[in-house]
Parts: structure tokens; sequence; C-alpha cells
DNA sequence: AAGTGGTCTAGACCACTAT
DNA sequence: TAGTGGTCTAGACCACTTT
């Protein structure tokens, strides 16, 4: 592979991410290995002549990427790939949400029930409070593939109305809308197999592999406003990225 | 609660670091919704009194933790949290390889064997080539929490050492060293119920649920060196995180 | 035309590391 | 002390949106 080594003004990408571009080539190349020091800043803007900012700012991604890390007053120097580092994104899973052509969300349970211990304790309620427990099934291409189960805080001086199922709606939680009311949310994602009830929902048989994400969100004064769970079958839904240097063509 | 105004010279942390907090303190409390325009970013500089590179690291920070978004000529918006935008991170997941005082390694196979459809297509082999399977158990505590199986490519004109076999070590895996020949990796996490044969290994009950996290890894030429999976008791492992406005405090 | 985000410079200054 | 990363400025210029 021919690689560039000098960066082309006008008209084309950003003189910063060109820098960027180059520099992940040759360690894509094994010019420089993990471990090794990159040329010093200062050499970097006199070679392809541009300004320490923009150097920086070229490094800045690098660090950001965890391609590279840097010792203040030694150097910018090469990482090797590693697992600690690895992320995976639920963007996959939202998706499956935002395409409103092949999927649909089936309320088909909503009632008032009294909060157990263990809800009581995520939505920070008094014992026996009153919580209101949302169903929903999410089905594409007519298959459901995901069951989500939640309880809502029920606050009996204010009139439940639909506005107020839509906080936590399925679609206000994937598409990005001016009334939303959550501040934070914690999230965790545990392996599972289905129990017979959630079995039942997703049209499946017991003891299949499932996932369950549990959340709990949360509004602008940091108080617990819903805790529930998606229930995913495992064949329908994977988590998969990268490790390493992702290529940039 | 109380929050700060302007910018603290000297001593202090960077001065795009405080203004990135000042901005996240005011959106965490309400003052900006959701939807909401922040300020321009030259009003920012003058209430600062910083310079607009300042100004514009800091709302890059925001953007790269998606708390905001921008539309040039337009202007900088407050977002809502996504659930797309959800990140795991396998950082808990390395920390048990890491903890040296708890957890142990153990090989307990180690055998070259033709490899299948599947081995021959993830490693990009022909039908029938040799591999090398490893079979590995991490312990922790006095019990096994977590089963590798792995098959390297075996290249019978290179004799093979324990130094080949370190290649995907999984102590080289999870700490940085400079003898990284790995270039990229492809993973991927599905929820299974164990086998019978990953369910004695683990020394639990066949049909619990796990994680299934299968890689592949790459070296500097892109060629394909190993293909594997961790097997992970589901009641040892769960993957957290949190959504919306992280407290820098 | 005016306002707003986005890039870039040339150099200053500071903090830390190596020798 | 010399070299290296890290922050910051004051202003220039460009691309895009709004009015």
């Amino acid at each position: 592979m021919d690689h560039r080594h000098h960066i082309i003004r006008r008209g084309e990408a950003p003189a910063y991410i060109q820098l960027v571009n180059i520099l992940k080539d040759q360690i894509a190349e094994g010019i420089y290995l993990p471990g090794d020091r990159l040329p010093p800043e200062s050499e970097l803007c006199k070679t392809y002549q541009v300004s320490s900012m923009t150097v920086r700012r070229s490094i800045n991604v690098l660090i950001d990427q965890r391609i590279v890390s840097t010792i203040q007053g030694s150097g910018t120097y090469v990482k090797g790939p590693e697992f600690g580092d690895v992320t995976f994104s639920m963007e996959e899973f939202s998706n499956i949400f935002k395409d409103k052509e092949r999927t649909k969300v089936n309320i088909f349970e909503v009632q008032i029930i009294t909060a157990d211990n263990r809800a009581a304790q995520k939505l920070e309620l008094a014992a026996g409070a009153k919580t209101i427990l949302i169903k929903r099934v999410l089905v594409r291409d007519g298959d459901p593939i995901i069951y989500h189960k939640e309880q809502l805080i029920y606050d009996p001086s204010r009139p439940i109305v639909e506005a107020e199922l839509e906080v936590t709606s399925l679609h206000g939680l994937f598409i990005q809308n001016r009334e939303t009311k959550l501040k934070t949310g914690k999230l965790s994602i545990e392996a599972a197999v289905l129990s017979r009830e959630e079995a039942d929902v997703l049209g499946t048989t017991q003891m299949n592999p499932a996932f369950r994400i549990e959340h709990v969100f949360y509004d602008l004064e940091d108080k617990p406003i819903s805790w529930g769970k998606f229930i995913c079958r495992g064949d329908c839904i994977r988590f998969t990225t990268t490790i390493g240097i992702n290529a940039h063509k």
C-alpha cells in the first residue's frame, strides 16, 4: 500500500484528520510498532507543515482512539490492542427500535401494583408504594423478539395521562425529542435463560438463552422514574465490535 | 447547588476542562434542557474570558461525550440521553485477568487438530489444515469462572515454541507488552446456555446462563492468527454502564 | 448581510523527563 | 539544560444557516 506523506490543503479533509490518517496508516503498516515512540510533535510540525496546535489535535484524536498514549516530557508511544479498551455499542440494539417499517411495539398489559421490596429499593420508594406496571413486546417482521417489563413510579397526586406513559415510552428512549424528562440512567446486561412467562411472550421455548438488560432511569433531580428489563431472545441479538486500528478507508 | 461562573487561572484544572464542567453543571441542573441552544461560542469567549480555540475544545469534549451536538451555522444544542449512544466496556472483564493475586490460568489441554469447516473459514485456511487447540480455564479464588477455547493457526514450517503460544496468551491480551504481534481483532458477545462440556469445566450445572465472547485476532498483515471463545458463567459477569451526564465530581 | 460553527496559525509559556 | 508534551491566545479565514 502506498501512503501519503504530505497534507493537501484546499477542499480536502481538515489537516488534523489527514494527519491522523497518515499516522494511523504508518502504525497499521508496522512502521511504528507497539511500544515505539512517534516523532516529536515539533518534528511532525516541520514534516507536514502544520502548526503545533494542529499536530496536538491529531495526537488527541489518536489518544481518544486508544492507538497511542503520551508521557509528558518523554514522548508519544504506540499502544498495542488491549482487551480492556474494548467497548460494545448498543447502537445495533437501538436500531431495531428505530426501524419503524419492520418493527411494532405492542403494550399488552398495564396495571397498578404494589411495589415489592426489590422494586421499592430500585425506585427509592417506601415499601408498599404503588407503581405502574407496563408490559410491552417488540415484534419484528411478525416475530416477537424483545419483551419489555417496566415499573413506573405512581404519584396519586398527579393524574396518569398518556403523556406520562410516554416518559419512558420506547419511542422516546430511542429517538431524541424535546420532551425528554430523563437525565441519567443505569444499565446492566446479564446473561439469562428464558423463564416460562418470558418464553411464552416471546413465542419460543423455555430455557433458551437470552440477554436481560436491566435499566433504571432518573429525572433531573436524580430521582428514579422507572425500573425495568428488556428481555431479548439470544438468537436475535449479538453485540459485536473490533479491537485495534480501524481502517479509515 | 452553587456553580462557578468564571474560570480560575493558575494552578487549577485547564481552562477548557473547567468550561466543560461549568456547562455540564448547567445542563445537569436543567438550565439548558434537551433541545435548547447553548450560547454562541463568541459569547462564551466573552463570558469566560477565553479564546475561541479554548471554547471550541470544550465544545468538542461535550460532543465526544454525546451531551451536545452542533449544526454548523446554526448553533450548539443539548441532546437528551439516547439509548443508541450507550456503550459497555470490557474493562471489568479485563480486570479479572489482571488481578494476579486472586486469579490463576490453567492450560488443561493442548493438541494439534484438523480444522473443521467453521474454524477453517474463520482462520481463512484450506479445509483440512492443522490448528493448535488450546483449552484454558481461569480460576478465581478457587472457583472456575471463565473457560477459554482457542484455535491457533499451525504453520509446520515454523517450530512451535512457547513464545508462539504466548502470541495470544491471556496475559499478553490484557497487559500491554512490546511483543504484541496482534494488530486487530473482532469480538462478539452472545447469550448462551452452558453445554455439558462447558458446565463440567466450569464446575456448574448444565443449562446455566452464560456469555460467550467469540474472538478472531489478526496480525499486521491482517491474516487471522487465532479464533476462539471465552465462556463466562453468567452469575459471575455482568456488564454495567450509565447513560446521560456523568457527574464530574 | 449577519450570525454561528469549524479550522488553522505562529508563537508564548508551562510542566515534566532525560541526561 | 535541552527536549518533549500540554495549554492558551488573538485573530484570520472559511462554510453554513438564518433573517
